[in-house]
RNA sequence: AGGACUAUAGCUCAGUUGGUUAGAGCACCUGCAUGACAUGCAGGGGGUCCUCAGUUCAAAUCUGAGUAGUCCUACCA
């Protein structure tokens, strides 16, 4: 092995063999039990970012830890088409070459589209792979491939027949920008700084105004009445009057309509039915006319007087204003925040529109759905996700589904000529099943909304609906569905969890998943949200690959929205990586996503983090070179004889494995991935690496030592080693596989592969509790030892004589039974146990328990140096014991707290009691000096 | 307006059922080329657990109020 741990030499090749191999691949074992994870599909020609990073060593760490644990496992993978933004990604690179997609006509649009997507669409796909992800890339689907397309097509037509999709003219949330309507989720609404103005609006009786406010003079042209509250004093006189439209000349009512706040503006509103979602219910409610002014740009259509037709609305506002104002009407302007609904892809300011389009009627589908998670059949964690989820669907809209767009899955509804509409798979069979002839027919326009198409994603992908003639895909969707776990982002809750748990519940009658794993969203190291704007992206290519200061600043400074912030992301750049970043290898990569992967909070991700995870990686290398090296060509007691001997520290560490192994399955169980990694971590550098290898050397290194307990060492070396690596192979898979593949013959096992070995169990009956109470011992011995060293500036290389003292029978024994593990790693000259009344030197103490470490300080412990060492120790344990006096001292204490806790108590304040005697014999014996 | 979450070392974060000397990594200080590893080893310093009040023998932990931050939903013409 090479001295040093370079990922990139591993992780590529690793991972081709993996894939050639078909690991991958559900295990062919119909007995075992089913686990399977759905990726949540990227779209298609998007490229990775630190969210999808995360996202993806979560379920890869879930996925390769059940593979392991012996399930049927499966990764559904595959990627969505992303309707608008990709359509609007393929817009704007026609755009640079001067042509819009209306000049190609859609169907050359739709091949330019396919063609993007065939050249960019490996990307990502391509990028999981470099993160280590384990899915089953033969399953691979996309959300626009022929059989997808058929189970979306499939869906439209049930619900249509069933009544659950109905077309209908209403206000939608319109998009000016892209010319289509959009769901209200996919509306943005942000506070802004606006203008409350006020216009007089004449009585059509002449008998004076009233004052209307509104923060959109622009539909008062539409405006078909005033509402005022029926209970406000001020207008009740007014009430069933008319007053004449400024500019439009209309004569239009006043109404009454207890929507109305009296305290807002001045209690008078404007009714425009045709621009305002409240104005249309009161629109309804009062049968009121809808004048709807725009055309599908915004702009003012031939309803509008002439003089604004084709106007812009902002411009068409600027000028009404105006003229409301020379006619005397404009009241006043106040400064006004308001809320503007903005498109999320687009932008711009979406108009309430009315147009037909077609609508999932949610209601009926929401009450299981919420069923499904108050009845435990989905679990979402953390749990305080559910409360989300519920108060969304129980206030559900109806969802509009219909989006003028050309990239999607388009609607199979035809109309003829009378504008009947007729709806089946194909123009075909809907002229045979309705017996139209040769009448003329034409398909709707319009396709669905991405989010109709991913709310079929579970099952979709594993053959639904063609379950009736293929009993294999019947097989795969009985085996797989529901699957387990959902992996996702609290962002699309509503956009598509909720929506996947209302449609497989009406297609499938089962829950799609049954947990909810909801993550945060990855951030940068000081919690700000990662954005081109601010150039704090990192990309997790980057992490893995190393990138050189000058592309990372290239890269953060191109393509900038505002060029002018290029300067400062440039400076914070070269501030924060001043030399670039470093090839840290997807191993580090991953296990930083794990350690910051608790549940519930959004994830900062540190630099600092990933650095530190290299160099436990590096740990992991290097102590399997030693292993490596003193295992090879040895006899490692993997033939089954027993003539070996487990020493004191062998036992300890299979003791401790074992420990590691609960605590890691507890925690991946509850996925707790930042707990597993912890222990892991913990594990391998402080007790594998940090005593137990230590420990080892003083046996192997021993020409002394007795073979049967050198093969004993051997033997623990090798296979706790692999061991940890199958533990740890979750998370970190190509180091674990790498080192796997050189040590499994010496561990005494057989495999081409460690991802398709068993995950180790712990077994109780290895679990050593006194050995462990025994190398505790030790290790505060040679603690206590090395503190002495170490404040007292003894250097390392200084083998040092040490007397024990005071101590009990089981000191002795203890010290007996490790002298060579206590000689070599606390260096030591030698070790003298003194008996009771046998003279000791003038020495610096640490204590164990009763017993006395003394280390002369003859010619190397100056007086004083010893007693401020002394104090320091004092006053800590002065400040414990106080504490704890104070507890004891309490009456109410004593007598209300449990008898163990008290117990516990007494027996620190004795232990503290003797300690701090002694101590202070110490220090008086020192200050006589 | 309603709701959720967060606040612990300089930074990023753990802290299970109330009883711990409140921990980890990074950063910092001191020493060290010890035969796996300087991407290392050994030692050390560093905390008003956001504030206030309450419950309790006992609060980082439970309750309430407040402050600060993040976010979600609805909406104010």
């Amino acid at each position: 092995m090479e001295k040093t741990y370079r990922p990139q030499d591993i992780e590529t090749q690793w991972y081709q063999t993996w894939e050639e191999q078909g690991y991958f691949k559900p295990a062919n074992n119909p007995d075992a039990d089913p686990y399977c994870i759905t990726i949540p599909p990227p779209n298609v020609t998007g490229s990775l970012h630190m969210g999808h990073g995360f996202q993806e060593a979560i379920m890869d760490g879930l996925i390769r830890y059940h593979r392991m644990k012996g399930n049927n496992t499966l990764w559904q993978v595959g990627t969505d088409h992303a309707g608008i933004a990709t359509q609007m990604v393929v817009e704007r690179l026609l755009e640079a070459d001067g042509i819009s997609r209306h000049d190609l006509g859609r169907e050359k649009f739709i091949e330019k589209v396919w063609e993007w997507k065939h050249q960019s669409g490996g990307t990502i796909t391509q990028q999981l792979r470099r993160l280590g992800a384990s899915p089953d890339w033969s399953r691979e689907r996309f959300t626009m491939d022929d059989g997808f397309s058929s189970a979306v097509q499939e869906a439209f037509i049930r619900l249509y027949n069933d009544d659950l999709i109905y077309r209908g003219t209403r206000l939608v949330n319109w998009d000016p920008k892209l010319h289509t309507a959009i769901s209200d989720l996919e509306v943005i609404s942000e506070e802004e700084n606006g203008f409350l103005w006020h216009f007089k609006y004449p009585l059509t009786d002449d008998s004076g105004h009233l004052i209307v406010a509104t923060t959109r003079p622009e539909t008062m042209l539409g405006d078909t009445a005033v509402a005022v509250h029926p209970d406000d004093e001020r207008y009740q006189h007014l009430i069933g009057k008319t007053i004449t439209l400024p500019l439009a000349n209309r004569e239009i009512p006043i109404i009454a309509d207890d929507y109305v706040d009296r305290e807002f503006g001045t209690g008078c509103v404007k009714i425009t039915p045709a621009h305002d979602f409240n104005d249309y219910d009161m629109g309804q409610r009062h049968d009121l006319p809808l004048i709807n002014l725009f055309n599908d740009d915004a702009q003012m259509n031939t309803q509008a007087p002439e003089r604004y037709q084709g106007m812009d609305r902002f411009e068409a506002r600027k000028l009404i204003v105006a003229d409301l104002d020379e006619l005397g009407l404009l009241d006043k302007i106040d400064d006004h925040k308001l809320k503007v609904p903005r498109g999320d892809r687009s932008g711009v300011v979406i108009e309430p529109y009315l147009t037909d389009q077609w609508y999932v009627k949610t209601a009926p589908m929401a009450e299981k759905a919420i069923a499904a998670v108050e009845d435990g059949s989905i679990e979402f964690v953390p749990k305080q996700y559910e409360n989300m989820y519920f108060s969304w669907m129980r206030d559900i809209q109806d969802w509009c589904i219909s989006r003028q767009l050309w990239w999607g899955h388009r609607i199979p509804a035809w109309y003829d000529d009378q504008g009947n509409v007729y709806v089946g798979p194909s123009e075909q069979d809907v002229r045979e099943k309705h017996d139209l002839g040769d009448i003329n027919l034409k398909q709707d326009n319009d396709v669905l909304d991405t989010w109709f198409s991913s709310g079929l994603w579970t099952f979709g992908t594993l053959g639904w609906p063609n379950t009736d003639n293929n009993p294999n895909i019947t097989e795969l969707l009985k085996t797989f569905h529901p699957t387990n776990v959902l992996v996702t982002g609290f962002d699309i809750i509503f956009f598509w969890v909720a929506r996947m748990i209302m449609m497989t519940l009406y297609f499938m009658n089962e829950v799609p998943f049954k947990t909810v794993y909801v993550h945060g969203l990855v951030r940068d190291s000081h919690g700000q949200k990662m954005s081109k704007s601010k150039g704090n992206v990192l990309d997790p290519i980057d992490l893995i690959d190393g990138i050189d200061l000058e592309s990372l600043v290239k890269k953060r400074t191109a393509g900038l929205m505002r060029p002018k912030d290029a300067a400062k992301i440039e400076k914070q750049t070269r501030k924060e990586f001043a030399e670039g970043i470093e090839p840290y290898g997807t191993d580090a990569l991953r296990y930083t996503y794990y350690s910051l992967a608790s549940t519930g909070r959004d994830i900062n991700f540190d630099v600092g983090r990933i650095e530190g995870f290299r160099n436990f990686c590096n740990k992991i290398w290097n102590a399997a070179r030693y292993v490596l090296m003193n295992t090879e060509e040895h006899d490692c007691g993997q033939d089954g004889s027993q003539d070996y001997e487990l020493s004191l520290a062998d036992r300890w560490i299979i003791s401790r494995l074992q420990h590691t192994e609960n605590a890691v399955a507890e925690a991946i169980g509850n996925y707790r991935f930042d707990l597993a990694s912890q222990a892991i971590y913990e594990f391998i550098w402080n007790e594998y690496c940090g005593w137990y290898l230590e420990l080892s050397k003083p046996v192997l290194w021993d020409e002394n030592a007795s073979p049967a307990l050198q093969k004993g060492t051997r033997r623990t070396l090798i296979r706790v080693l692999e061991a940890t690596l199958r533990m740890a192979h979750p998370l970190i898979p190509f180091i674990t596989e790498e080192i796997w593949q050189q040590v499994n013959t010496l561990a005494g096992v057989e495999g081409d592969t460690i991802m398709l070995q068993p995950y180790p169990e712990a077994d109780q009956n290895l679990i050593d509790e006194s050995a462990t109470a025994d190398i505790e011992w030790l290790k505060s011995v040679i603690i206590g030892i090395r503190n002495i060293r170490g404040e007292m500036n003894i250097s390392p290389a200084k083998p040092l004589p040490v007397y024990l003292t005071n101590g009990s029978h089981e000191d002795q024994t203890r010290l007996n039974a490790n002298r060579q593990f206590l000689a070599k790693l606390a260096h030591l000259e030698t070790i003298t146990w003194l008996n009771q009344g046998e003279e000791a030197p003038m020495s610096a103490t640490a204590l164990v328990g009763d017993m006395e470490i003394l280390v002369p300080m003859a010619g190397l412990i100056d007086k004083d140096a010893e007693l401020a060492r002394l104090n320091k120790e004092v006053e800590k344990i002065q400040k414990e014991y106080q504490q704890v006096q104070g507890k004891l001292s309490n009456e109410k204490f004593v007598s209300k707290a449990p008898e163990e806790v008290v117990a516990k108590e007494r027996t620190k304040m004795s232990d503290l009691e003797t300690t701090l005697k002694k101590l202070a014999l110490q220090q008086q014996s020192i200050r006589q000096l």
